[in-house]
This record gives C-alpha cells, sequence and structure tokens, in this order.
DNA sequence: ATTTTAAATGCAAATCATTCGCATAAGCTT
DNA sequence: AAGCTTATGCGAATGATTTGCATTTAAAAT
C-alpha cells in the first residue's frame, strides 16, 4: 500500500535517533503516513492518514512533529499557492514542482540547466543562493 | 519623492476607468502609495503610505483594493516566505525575485534562458504554463 | 445641479492555518 | 524500575486576510 520500500522507514528511524530526536509513537505514525504517500499531503492530510495508524496523534502534535523532521533535513516544506502547507519526504534528489490549475496535481521536475543559470544570475548580483523556490503553474495541453 | 514619473499614475487612473473599476478617494491613495514605492510593501505597509494621502483609509480597503487591481492586472501579489503578501505595480516587464536573507531586501532580476527551460519542460510534461514563481533566497557573497 | 442606484467603505467580527501555554503522559538514561 | 526531560493533547492565542452590515459615495440618470 506504500509507495516507498518499508525499509526507508527504518532508516529515517535511526537517522533520528542518531540527530538525538526522540522517537514517539506518534511521530512514527507521522513519518510512516508521510512515507507512504505518493502526493505531497498538508498538515490536515498527514493529520487523518497518521490517525490511521495511531487515533491518538493531534494536529498540534502533526505541526510540532513536521517542524522537527524540517529542521533535521527529512522533510521538505512546500508553500505552494492556494492550500495550506503540503509537505514531502527529503529522500528523493532536488527537484521542483509543476502544480496542475484544474486537479491541483503535482508534478516534479528538476533542471540543471536553469539550477546553472540561477546560480550565475546570483553570482551576478553578488549573492549566494542558500535555496530557491521554483514552481510552474499551467494546466494540460489540449491536444 | 516618487521614485516613478507620476504621469502613471494618471494612464492607471484611466485604464482602471476604462475597465469599469470605481475611482475613489482611497483606492487613489493606495494606488499612488504604491507608485511612489521603490520596494515591495505588505498591505499593512500600504496603508500607513495611504494614510498619508488620506487618513481615512482602512486595512480592509487595502485589501479589497489590492484584490480588485490584482484582478485587473494592474498589481502583482508576491508571496515570499516570512512575512504577509507584498506587493508591486505591474507596469514593468516581467521579473523574478532575488530575496536577501539577511536585510530583506528583494532584488529583481530576469532570464530569458530559464523563462524559455521553463517552457520547455512544461511542454515535455504536457503542460502549457499560466504563470509561474521563481524565488531565490541568498545572501551578498563575502569577498 | 439634483436624484438615483449600485458599489465602496469602515468597523468589528469571522476565518484559516499555524503556534503556544499548560498540565499530563511517555521516552531514554542509569 | 526511577528520574529527568521532552512530547503530547487540549484549547486558547496568533497573524494575515476576509466578510457582514449599516452607512457613505461615485457615477449614471434626470
Amino acid at each position: 500500500m506504500t509507495h516507498r520500500d518499508p525499509k526507508i522507514l527504518n532508516e529515517l528511524e535511526s537517522d533520528l535517533r542518531a540527530e538525538g530526536v526522540r522517537i514517539t509513537r506518534q511521530r512514527m505514525a507521522i513519518l510512516s503516513a508521510l512515507a507512504g504517500s505518493a502526493d505531497h499531503p498538508t498538515a490536515e492530510e498527514l493529520l487523518s492518514r497518521a490517525r490511521e495508524k495511531d487515533p491518538s496523534v493531534s494536529l498540534a502534535t502533526v505541526y510540532r512533529t513536521l517542524s522537527v523532521l524540517v529542521e533535521s533535513g527529512t522533510v521538505l516544506r512546500n508553500e505552494f499557492e492556494g492550500t495550506g502547507a503540503r509537505f514531502e519526504l527529503a529522500d528523493k534528489p532536488h527537484h521542483d514542482h509543476l502544480i496542475d490549475l484544474d486537479t491541483g496535481d503535482v508534478i516534479e521536475f528538476s533542471s540543471k540547466r536553469i539550477e546553472k543559470l540561477q546560480e550565475e544570475i546570483a553570482e551576478e548580483l553578488g549573492y549566494d543562493i542558500v535555496y530557491h523556490r521554483l514552481e510552474l503553474y499551467g494546466r494540460t495541453k489540449k491536444t
């Protein structure tokens, strides 16, 4: 039912333990809910998915856990237009997003060339890029 | 005191009238406050700047006016990280933004090549881009 | 210029997403 | 198993933005 090998969960858990992050029932429920998500869920969506594994999880804990996971670099927070923040596991190489305006679907893509150009632009302006955000909003081409 | 030729205000006004937008004292105060801003003010900042011209302006009206102006394509709304939305007059050619993480300064830039690559990527994914958002977050290079 | 009519305004209350305070519960160290 | 420290759930607080409503006002009609 999950779209990822469950092995990743154990890895994530030990990585987090190694960083001194306490592993609680709720945190594991949230983490596995996220690992089992093929989309980019909101905190609210993650809450209901996590509750399937542990009904005691509260929304506040989802937010607090996500903060911890984002701090540790385990999770990425995206703020697309419209909805609240959307989260994803940071276990894939860097990518940007294309959002389907009709369905809300989020498609991942990446472009070495765009990244390179961004660096060049920042360089010319005398800046070092710490991070960036690139989102394309569009609709499927009518053929 | 303004960084733009005031001529633009009259143009904006007649364009808006032509679109059937009612011109009120408050709307003019907000519009001219924005035209006189060299930065990317928030609604709150715009409120205090507009109040210098017309003290009767309220925050609700700033928001309502900005909505109208965004709808009409006169104003662009940006949602950078951290603060609330920031606005700018849509009288310049398209550009993206680099945000200085230390000062909050917003620098505009544009890259034909990046735009082109975005189009190509969307094309490959079967999409037409309606709009996009590209923001670089960084700090000045230590020399 | 005055009336008319639909739309804009100010104010305060309502939303929405997210955060926080606090008393209780539960990890992790020994 | 005991103790210390951090995490949790709950509900209240926050911050940005929106909305309902009674009142004012811009622009159209007279």
